[in-house]
RNA sequence: GGGCGAUUAGCUCAGUUGGUUCAGAGCACCUGCCUUACAAGCAGGGGGUCGUAGGUUCGAAUCCUACAUCGCCCACCA
């Protein structure tokens, strides 16, 4: 059969794909074997297949592939997240370009909008990881707002309401001004931002001119102020204590008030206290009861409150207020300072503290399990440093704000009946919710008496139950109970709070159980200039095209090259290009091999011993790989695969046992050498499943869809025979020395060399076919008088000598003969100086000292070895 | 401000309990080859006082201390 020169990803990919999905090999249904289960981490459903996606997802599908091959049950589910606030803003977005603004829409109109956008344009990101290759059971796609999965959410907050642990309280919140919307603390990112310090001064009340100066980043909330506040130690101040200030432009007087809170050490020692628009601020409100002024609205402008500068924006207000300070005296001055800002991740615009009644979670004792099995590893993190951090945070836990105030998502299921902050229930519907109702105020109510939550759910709050929900794990136990605990979850750090920690709190709470038994941290892919990719930076390259030049298999590799567990990955298209080279080579390989006619013929003992060298090297390899694969070291894993196939498969062992030119190859070698070869695919297959599917059949009949590649089962390890493979590296490594020789001395490969040698053990004369299949020796002559003028090397205890030929620049040799000598020489005063060190005799273990003594030895001998040989070529040293 | 981690060849990184599997790998680089599987290749080669300074030890890339540089996470100093 011809087998084109050059693979064509293309073409194979697709091909093999739908023969995979035609026989259903990803498909997975309980049964009595072992399950192996990973939940994918749901892409937003807005999403767009990115670098970060294609590194998480070659490895998960390199696990799943695996466990396949081991006899498993594998099952890989996949699914997307409905990303509330993401895909809301996506619509939104969409909906203006058309000219309509939400605001103009009712809910049920702009959800309409939303769904008809997600069935339109969600989910491209699942058709991408096709092309990856990913062996996802696409049956068991699931949509965090599918049907039953929105019941289980619904559901879990009403289970969690019952047991106390979720409440409505007013609370300041972050507040994301943009999208209008509460966000949680880990949706907050602190940014360094170069700013101003202003330092205002108030007037004291019923004075003339006696004033207090403040200092604020935030002249805009002075409008909102209702207190200064001074350290009560604080002795500058301590005339002030009671007194009232006025507020510059409005002229409202507040208190002056003392509190341990302030630090005398910043700016002028006094501080404005602002309870609306501060934490700090309103817990001192809280502690003295102050007046809540809320100088801004929830898009960012100035409220009636304010007074001034109604419906502005804060930061045109900022720059205003500070003008109109300054011109009436007020501003004492202004300086350069850095300070921390916090925006939002998702809007990226500064984020801004602000009182609502939002919902809550109670995390305190709720995430305790969840801090305790992953502290004794019951949920293994690889690497496992991010425990660390992972405690940290669960340490110091607050309560999770779980409502926002968007329409796309799981809507609230709290019923309000009254206009009291407590006049609400919780139910799973409007008519149980009205009978609740009707219980609870004793009045005969109607269903338009009903209000329900405006909110949604933090995206979250659905995606914690993931491990469970796909498996519809909580109304139907025969799936989850199969599948439930997950092996492994692979994701970003970034999102071990978010997802992770609370995907191991809600399984703990509803199965009793964890959700999966490890989790193996990627890291984050960043270009060459070790920036994180992104959409914004255009720093990140299309993966479809990626795939497009370097086939699907060259990118998988590509991305596992360079990622260590947990370490972030610095991309480099060179590295899918070093993916698609190792293609080319195992696709040459098969060429080779297929090329090969077969005859009657005994089989050379070249081959035997490549044949024997290579069973014991699939040995030592395949329990490499189980190694690393035990400790997720896939970057390991692929090199220990790609030098094993590069190095001992195609440059040793095809060239040892490759026929000679024109000559046919005999059965059982060509037999041995097709059965290696799929072994080898197998070791490869996760890693590159197309190229070695294609190769798979190529290489021999396969008469069933079952004796496909990605169903093969995975190869066992035997018993490694040391003492031959040690002598065939010994042998090797000779070789590689002799091609030195050749090399170094212009001899052609063409013309045979004759060996002399001695020293060697008896047992490594077996190898000696070797020595004329690739290096072309003639003859080796053994425990003969050694030629005088020869070119030479020892390796071990033996000495290897090649007698020179016509013109032979023997004072070269001579050189290097000295240049050894003297070095081992040194290295031999070395060792005697460390064994004649009486504590070194004394303290070392007899292991170390055996060595020691054998280095001593070898040293002695290989010195008179040299200097016999220098003598013999008529030279004193 | 608190915590965690890192620093080994030009680049990206291995180096498991201190001792011949300790100074390694891949890429890049240099030299010679278009030798009919593969130039997306073959054969060979050079390259590091293991961040700095001390310490422990018979012995340190490995353990301890300080310092320097970088990164990450957490945190309400206006």
């Amino acid at each position: 059969m011809e087998i084109s020169k050059v693979y064509d990803p293309a073409a194979s990919e697709s091909k093999w794909y739908q023969y995979w999905l035609d026989h259903q090999f990803f498909k997975s249904v309980p049964d009595e074997r072992e399950p192996y289960t990973i939940v994918i981490p749901p892409p937003n459903v807005t999403g767009v297949l990115h670098m970060g996606h294609m590194l998480n997802n070659t490895i998960q599908d390199i696990l799943v592939r695996k466990a396949r091959m081991e006899g498993k049950n594998a099952c890989w589910v996949p699914g997307v997240d409905h990303a509330s606030i993401a895909t809301e803003a996506k619509v939104v977005q969409k909906l203006r370009k058309e000219g309509i603004k939400k605001s103009d829409l009712s809910r049920e109109d702009f959800l309409a909008h939303a769904w008809e956008w997600k069935n339109k344009h969600g989910g491209i990101i699942l058709e991408q990881l096709k092309k990856l290759g990913a062996s996802c059971d696409w049956d068991r796609e699931t949509f965090t707002m599918d049907p039953e999965y929105s019941r289980s959410v619904i559901d879990t907050f009403i289970d969690l309401h019952k047991k106390g642990l979720i409440y409505r309280g007013k609370r300041m919140v972050n507040w994301d001004p943009s999208a209008k919307t509460a966000v949680s603390d880990e949706e907050v990112i602190h940014k360094e931002v170069n700013s101003s310090l202003y330092h205002v001064r108030y007037q004291i009340a019923g004075t003339t001119d006696e004033w207090v100066t403040i200092a604020t980043t935030r002249p805009e909330t002075i409008l909102g102020d209702t207190a200064i506040c001074v350290n009560p130690k604080d002795e500058r101040y301590t005339h002030l204590h009671g007194k009232k200030a006025i507020v510059p432009l409005v002229n409202r007087e507040i208190p002056i008030i003392a509190d341990e809170y302030v630090d005398m050490e910043f700016g002028t020692g006094c501080l404005k206290v602002t309870p609306a628009h501060d934490v700090n601020d309103y817990d001192l409100g809280v502690k003295h009861n102050l007046e809540v002024i809320d100088v801004l609205n929830e898009d960012g402008t100035m409220s009636g409150a304010a007074t001034l500068y109604i419906g502005e924006d804060r930061f045109d207000v900022r720059k205003k207020i500070a003008a109109d300070l300054k011109a009436s005296g007020h501003l004492v001055k202004q300086e350069p300072y850095n300070n921390k800002v916090g925006y939002s991740e998702r809007t990226d615009v500064p984020i801004e503290p602000r009182i609502s009644l939002q919902w809550f979670v109670k995390m305190q004792d709720f995430s305790k399990p969840a801090l305790e099995h992953v502290m004794n590893d019951d949920v293994q993190f690889w690497p496992p440093k991010f425990k660390n951090s992972y405690r940290n945070w669960m340490e110091n836990v607050k309560d999770w704000c779980i409502s926002r105030q968007l329409w796309w998502g799981h809507r609230i299921p709290a019923f309000y009946y009254g206009p009291g902050e407590n006049d609400f229930v919780i139910a799973v519907n409007e008519i149980e919710a009205l009978q609740m109702a009707r219980n609870n105020s004793g009045l005969d109510l109607q269903a338009a008496d009903l209000r329900q939550d405006e909110d949604v759910l933090d995206t979250w709050f659905s995606s914690w139950l993931w491990p469970i929900s796909v498996f519809n794990g909580f109304y139907n136990k025969e799936e989850v109970d199969y599948y439930y605990p997950t092996n492994d979850l692979v994701t970003a750090p970034e999102i071990m709070f978010f997802w992770v920690a609370r995907m191991i709190i809600a399984g703990y709470e509803y199965r009793g159980e964890k959700p999966f038994k490890n989790v193996y941290y990627t890291g984050i892919v960043r270009d060459q200039q070790g920036r994180k990719m992104s959409k914004s930076l255009g720093n990140s390259p299309d993966p479809i095209e990626l795939m497009k030049v370097y086939g699907a298999d060259g990118v998988r590799a590509g991305m596992l090259f360079s990622s260590p567990a947990g370490n972030d990955l610095l991309f480099d298209e060179a590295l899918c290009e070093q993916g698609r080279n190792f293609s080319n080579k195992i696709w040459n390989a098969l060429r080779l091999v297929k090329s090969w006619e077969p005859e009657e013929r005994s089989q050379p003992e070249v081959a035997a011993l490549a044949i024997e060298w290579m069973d014991n090297r699939f040995s030592q390899v395949i329990e490499e790989i189980s190694d690393h694969y035990s400790k997720f070291r896939m970057s390991d894993m692929l090199m220990t695969c790609y030098k094993f196939a590069w190095n001992d498969f195609c440059s040793w062992y095809l060239e040892a046992v490759k026929p000679a030119y024109g000559e046919r190859i005999d059965h059982d070698t060509l037999a041995k050498v097709t059965a290696h070869f799929e072994k080898l695919l197998k070791l490869l297959h996760p890693i590159l499943p197309f190229i070695t599917e294609e190769m798979w059949h190529l290489l021999a009949e396969r008469k069933t869809p079952a004796e496909a590649l990605v169903v093969a089962p995975w190869p066992q390890a035997n018993a490694v025979d040391h003492d031959f493979t040690e002598g065939f590296n010994r042998a090797t490594d000779a070789i590689t020395q002799l091609r030195n020789i050749r090399k170094q001395n212009n001899i052609p490969n063409k013309e045979p060399i004759e060996v002399y040698l001695r020293g060697d053990a008896d047992s490594d004369v077996r190898f000696y076919p070797l020595f004329s299949r690739l290096v072309n020796v003639s003859a080796v002559h053994r425990n003969v008088d050694m030629p005088a003028q020869a070119f030479t090397f020892v390796t071990g205890a033996a000495e290897y000598a090649v007698p020179f030929g016509d013109t032979v620049d023997a004072e070269g040799q001579v050189d290097k003969i000295k240049e050894e000598l003297i070095y081992t020489k040194g290295f031999l005063q070395s060792v005697q100086k460390k064994l004649s060190n009486e504590r070194f005799a004394q303290n070392a273990p007899e292991k170390v000292l055996e060595i020691e003594r054998k280095k001593e030895s070898d040293a002695i001998a290989k010195i008179a070895l040299l200097q016999e040989k220098l003598s013999a070529m008529g030279v004193i040293f």
